[in-house]
DNA sequence: GATATAATTTAGTCATGCCTAAATTAATTT
DNA sequence: AAATTAATTTAGGCATGACTAAATTATATC
């Protein structure tokens, strides 16, 4: 079995390389809130585990073993976030928290039945996509909202999950995936953005569109 | 924030005193499957931090605050057995397992919302009593199952959650918590009991009613 | 092409929490 | 009381996984 660090490193390494960034030792170090050398030595590790590729001072991969692992805990994170939403009503600004810690400790059995109980579903709170048993992830094609133009409807699909005073906000405007709205207007030189929700006008800034994603785009007549 | 190495010494520290048992460097490492010299170290911690006292070979005891500590993780541990059993179905002789690892992980305002969905319960899957959030646990004065007479009759309370495979064929018989039964016969020189549960009646060796607690003893007219 | 800067790796440390082996202390036996 | 046995503690080691400081390699600039 896999230490918790080890787990955390590969789970890091594969969200970096599914997002199209080239992982380095320095990102992946910044990644986890650990210094540079310390990502050194963890890396050494998984790559004698032959989990990790990495030439020396080259680009970080995962092997297939170790895309495995990373896609397992993050099964485990996903159903476990969607869990405590929507079983216990953790507040979705602090599922990720939560689950974080529990991820490493959660038994296949008990992933199962939580699944089960859930229904089999295929995204977590925050619209990610949830890996089925067999490593075998959805692909998405979510649209950024700062691409959106005036006029236009959608539906929220996904909004990044790290921040966590983000969310709150977000969960305010009950701007959670699945909630349909309309833009109203772009304000020009990369201004913010008025949408409607429900009937009701709210202006978004810039900064906080770009952690939104979209899906089902639509000019409204 | 104590390791959950520590925890799991104080847990144990607890319950040995509870039953009564002196407890011992060696005692308290047979428990943990530790070495002798390994409980040694840990408990010139657990000293420094003012959570158990020991005098140089002597009997150890915890601190309020050491017991304050153990019996949140007992709570914790309890709380999460009961949920997995009742939410999730776990197999009763499997959630001790679960909770080992869980209860070192789990928030407090998981753990209330976990007592909210659970109806603020009193006692774990196996009867044992769940500590409050102030560190009170209900006084139980529960009877031996070895102390049984022909023809009384009594209500399950607790059994010993330590034993997995007997947990298991408890519950197969219907063992739980809350279950009626007849003493029917109590064979002579320390055999075995006749016992009538819904109907049927069932043959229970001395080592197993060993490990089952019974209230409500009453003789059958 | 030489040099400055940035990224990465190596080397050596530290805290946990376990281990074994040896020393010490306590309890029992004779 | 002396000797044996049992329990406990000390001493020294090992694996994890973090750290700092120094050395190395890569990249960018002049």
């Amino acid at each position: 079995m896999l230490t918790h660090a080890a787990e955390d490193y590969l789970k890091s390494i594969y969200k970096l390389q599914e997002k199209g960034t080239k992982v380095s030792t320095g990102l992946l170090a910044e990644t986890l809130n650990v210094k540079p050398a310390s990502a050194t030595g963890m890396l050494k590790k998984l790559k004698a585990m032959k989990l990790v590729c990495q030439e020396r001072y080259q680009e970080i991969t995962l092997t297939e073993a170790g895309r495995v692992v990373a896609l397992e805990i993050i099964r485990h994170h996903r159903l476990l976030e969607l869990y405590l939403f929507k079983a216990l009503g953790v507040p979705w600004e602090n599922v990720h928290e939560e689950a974080e810690k529990l991820e490493h400790v959660i038994s296949e059995d008990v992933e199962e039945r939580i699944d089960a109980v859930l229904g089999y579903p295929t995204a977590d709170p925050h619209g990610a996509p949830i890996p089925d048993k067999n490593g075998v992830v959805a692909q998405t094609a979510y649209i950024p909202m700062t691409t959106l133009r005036k006029a236009q409807t959608c539906v929220v699909a996904e909004v990044s999950d790290n921040d966590s005073a983000l969310l709150q906000y977000l969960g305010e405007l009950n701007l959670y995936p699945g909630t349909a709205f309309r833009v109203l207007d772009v304000a020009p030189f990369e201004g913010p953005f008025t949408i409607n929700i429900a009937g009701h006008p709210v202006v978004i800034g810039r900064e906080v569109a770009k952690h939104i994603y979209v899906a089902d785009v639509q000019e409204a007549e």
